[in-house]
DNA sequence: GTGGTCTAGACCACG
DNA sequence: GTGGTCTAGACCACA
């Protein structure tokens, strides 16, 4: 499910954290869905547990999982996650915008490049509306 | 002029390299403008030459400047940077859109923040179109 | 295995560097293999571990090795390596042949060494090839 | 006559040793003609003498140049040239190749743009044969 | 133990 | 004075 790649420079964590996450945006996985353990989770992927355990422990920092002890991770509802990722995300949008038009890139491409990925967000939201 | 916070985790060097990066792209440096020296900004910043040093060298990577030995760095233009840049950055925006649509922000507001951004960027380019 | 001249204008990170990249050409160093460690080539060589570091960090821009943090420095894969690279040794050929040719070398004695060259990339390659 | 590019990172005066070498080796200046002297040249090119004097100085190491006091800097005959530059780039050209197989280019294509240098080079050379 | 970052201080090449 | 290189030694993040 998770494509580890040694060979960009990112640390295996982030790139366990980003794929998690990046399962959750795409729908694959749908909130109050119960995430895979720590364990299986290291053993699919081939790594060390403590890996993994950093991985959650980020996304839970982030508020796209909680976690209940003894039983395990389970992904948070949108409405239940905090702002400040938004914010930061947000911002950063930004910085992309403005860099990227320094880069000779019109405002109206940025635009056309944020709807094609509205129409890819949509079409795979359907499967998973019926949870929210 | 940049602001350097040692508490979060990003290296310092990163930290200088973007606050450059951003007095280019907001316009506070022209192309073909002197960068500080190493030194002088070392001084300024109170950290070491060397790390001054690394930020300038992934800038030069990046392509946003340029250095002469023995005379400086300068900020290049923008037809000279790297190509690579740009399509890194519009892959990012792709994945920020996304993520920024399933925490419940609509492609309008996405769109109105890049259209503010685009503002911002032509009101501080006129003051510096008489230096091209 | 790496020859360091500390005589020559070279700074002693480019040799490190190029010798490294020489042990990969003719296939001492196999896709994949593990380089040796930052400190452990630095602690053989006698040189500080920046220096290596720094050796390592242009070969890795290069698209010749890969460092996955905390695991090691690794050899990539032909495919993986960059164009440029291709490109910049290509039009540094041209200038070659040109300027050989000027000081009375003959396109047929250029091709001649070329030849020998490939013949030696060759026989070096059978010994590797149980490697892939 | 000369382009120098600030933006890449060689020193000045190597660009202006190679671009003089350059011009001896398409024929555009011909053995035993006089240089253009430091001061014009500094003056032609818009920098420091000194940075001339440098380039004059090592192209006469190489053997492409020798000096009169008193009377300038003259074009050497090829014959002249000592060997040591040759055999310099005899073994560049046998890295260049070898690393040029390794990233996948044929010995074939090697050769035809050798052989494509060597045309470029003959029907220049053709204005200058009589001098020889 | 591995690579990555940072500091302090030095020396050299360049213009 | 400028950028570029090197050393020594330290600390951190990663696996």
């Amino acid at each position: 499910m998770i494509q580890l790649n040694y060979r960009d420079g990112r640390p295996i964590y982030e790139q366990v954290r980003d794929g998690l996450r990046q399962l959750l945006v795409v729908g694959a996985i749908q909130p109050g869905d119960k995430l895979p353990s720590v364990r299986s989770l290291a053993a699919q992927l081939a790594i060390n547990p403590n890996t993994i355990q950093r991985a959650y422990e980020t996304l839970e920092q982030e508020g796209y999982v909680y976690s209940v002890p003894g039983k395990g991770s389970f992904a948070a509802r949108r409405e239940e996650i905090d702002g400040t990722r938004r914010q930061e995300l947000l911002s950063r949008l930004d910085e992309l915008a403005e860099e990227l038009m320094y880069l000779g890139v019109t405002p109206e491409e940025i635009a056309r490049r944020c709807a094609r990925a509205a129409e890819k967000k949509q079409s795979k939201g359907k499967e998973g509306a019926a949870h929210d």
